[in-house]
DNA sequence: CCGAATCCATGCGGATACTG
DNA sequence: CAGTATCCGCATGGATTCGG
């Protein structure tokens, strides 16, 4: 996370911390349970509101909304809106949104295959 | 996330179930800021408590034992004590952990190269 | 230095109700 | 269906203290 330093302008070093600032707090909004099983959920397809809510298991309808919200903000998921009756909302990822969702899915990957080391690892810190 | 569906015995449909049930646990341990944070602090070093504090910015020294317990308590994390004194803990990324470690390091490189995307998006979405 | 325990505020997050 | 607003319990997480 730490941005390599080197002496330069106190401009160019304000612009450092400015830069690393904004890296921390893009990766508080991101490293998050939600934001990532609604990444994930997203993949290729397009879906509706309802529909992320039925793919993330277990979120409630405010944390979605939060969620979304704040995806949008940063640019990694795209909402359109259909003016129809009643109205209906599709969620996609944008380019950045399906990068990250790149690094999402070997999380996932890795949660998989070390699965049986974690299980033991709890039996022996338990007992 | 969701694991592959596919007819079985009930017995094998039990199995696919805890599977995914601890596979859910685990994500949601392992996804949070803090967690993250530290695994990335850690990267090939091994630390003393107060060292990892130093490189964690802003944790508190609470939420710092909590997260290395937690990571100690998957396996992800290896704890040494020295029975000096003062105590001496030193606190080392394991393999699983080190795997995980490089999917954080990916996040990290997203979160830069995107900067600049996402700052925008969100003057846009701002004002 | 390391960690457990306690106290306490704040804000997260669920449930519900209401608008378009 | 989608979104906002309100209420509120409860867990999170900070500060501090004590013990090893």
């Amino acid at each position: 996370m730490v941005t390599k330093q080197f002496s330069g302008s106190p401009e160019e070093q304000a612009d450092l911390r400015r830069a690393d600032s904004l890296a921390r707090e893009i990766f508080s909004d991101v490293a998050n349970k939600w934001a990532l099983l609604i990444i994930e959920a997203l993949g290729e397809r397009t879906l509706r509101f309802v529909e992320v809510r039925g793919e993330v298991e277990g979120i409630s309808h405010k944390m979605l909304t939060q969620n979304l919200r704040m995806l949008e903000r940063n640019g990694l998921v795209e909402r359109t809106v259909y003016p129809t009756v009643p109205p209906r909302v599709e969620y996609t990822l944008t380019e950045p949104g399906r990068a990250l969702r790149k690094t999402v899915d070997t999380m996932c990957d890795w949660t998989h295959r070390y699965l049986g080391h974690i299980e033991e690892s709890r039996r022996g810190f338990d007992g």
